[in-house]
DNA sequence: TTAAACATGTAAGCTGTTACATGATTTA
DNA sequence: TAAATCATGTAACAGCTTACATGTTTAA
């Protein structure tokens, strides 16, 4: 798949830049649908600039401390701007421990059954309120040629997606109280 | 975490499964939350077995044709009701290429992004009417201590979470469509 | 002066995928 | 009789996490 080539490749489209803020980036704003460490981040970067994707220049903070800014050659480019052209098919639905753990409900008590659900519902709250926060930094939807639109879809799906989650949470801790039947 | 061990328990909680069932269900029912493949599978009962959390008898189909079929011990059954009571930490929103991909669409002409969008539109449209067949053979909620129900709420929660997605592409094309600014 | 942030790297280990490997039984 | 399904396993590799390892610079 390769993808995190092309996730360093799409941000270095975008301006030059060294691992340690590529790490970052992967740490905060685009952690809502990607992520890496930097213990991912420099050997694949290492090895984008062996292949001729990306270039660096070495700059000194201070007296010593160095750092690579990386740029992306114009091989690079273009093999990020082929992948981001191609059709996929949809990935595989993603793991989830906690809806693993719901199926198998069945062998909790309804005390505990509800506790997780509210316990659960009250973090993904928490991320809701979070991302809501940034979203307000998006008076209006960007224009639609430039970086920001790609944040702000993204970010206007993350909050969909949490909202959607707590939905169901409400839900499940809906049925999990009716008495009918019992 | 082990998310693999205790799944495996959890489906053995209900009744004894060789493992070629087990990844019959990993890739089917199960499949919405979790899957696995028998290249794990069957390593993994290995060592449940040595753990002393599983058993198996040897069945005999036609004349020679070995399987395993694996029963839950006392400890594995506590082992598991251990870890269903467990609170966790949300998990990490699970990365997502094409999610990726818009993030970095403004690298794309409008054709483009719009086409890409109504292919996964297409394939998220047709991943949703499978579940919502599956949902039909439940005309009512089962009762809330049966294994039915936990199949009952995970399957809810995927067509809602397919519902979800399908409505953020919409948002995205009709972003994508609008005129304003231009 | 000390904690946080900047900055880069490697190593060990776990999880998961794809491929390799073999063979029996059932159904069309 | 051929294809699909049943049935179990191992090996190589890719992707990712956690820990190891080191040192500088800035801000409180």
């Amino acid at each position: 798949m390769k993808s995190l080539k092309y996730a360093i490749l799409g941000l270095l489209c975008r301006h030059p830049m060294t691992g340690y803020e590529i790490a970052k980036e992967f740490n905060f704003e685009l952690a809502e649908f990607w992520y890496a460490n930097h213990s991912q981040i420099y050997p694949e970067l290492k090895q984008l600039n062996e292949e001729g994707l990306v270039n660096y220049d070495i700059e000194i903070s201070g007296e010593i401390l160095e750092s690579k800014r990386y740029t992306i050659t114009e091989k690079g480019h273009s093999d990020f701007i082929k992948w981001l052209h191609k059709d996929e098919k949809i990935q595989k639905t993603p793991k989830d421990v906690f809806r693993l753990r719901m199926y198998f409900s069945g062998n909790l008590d309804m005390e505990t059954r509800i506790h997780l659900l509210e316990n659960q519902r009250m973090q993904h709250y928490k991320r809701l309120n979070s991302l809501k926060k940034t979203f307000e930094q998006y008076p209006e939807v960007p224009p639609r040629n430039s970086d920001r639109f790609g944040d702000f879809i993204v970010l206007r799906g993350a909050i969909m997606r949490q909202e959607n989650i707590i939905a169901w949470i409400d839900e499940c801790i809906g049925y999990s109280k009716e008495d009918a039947g019992e």
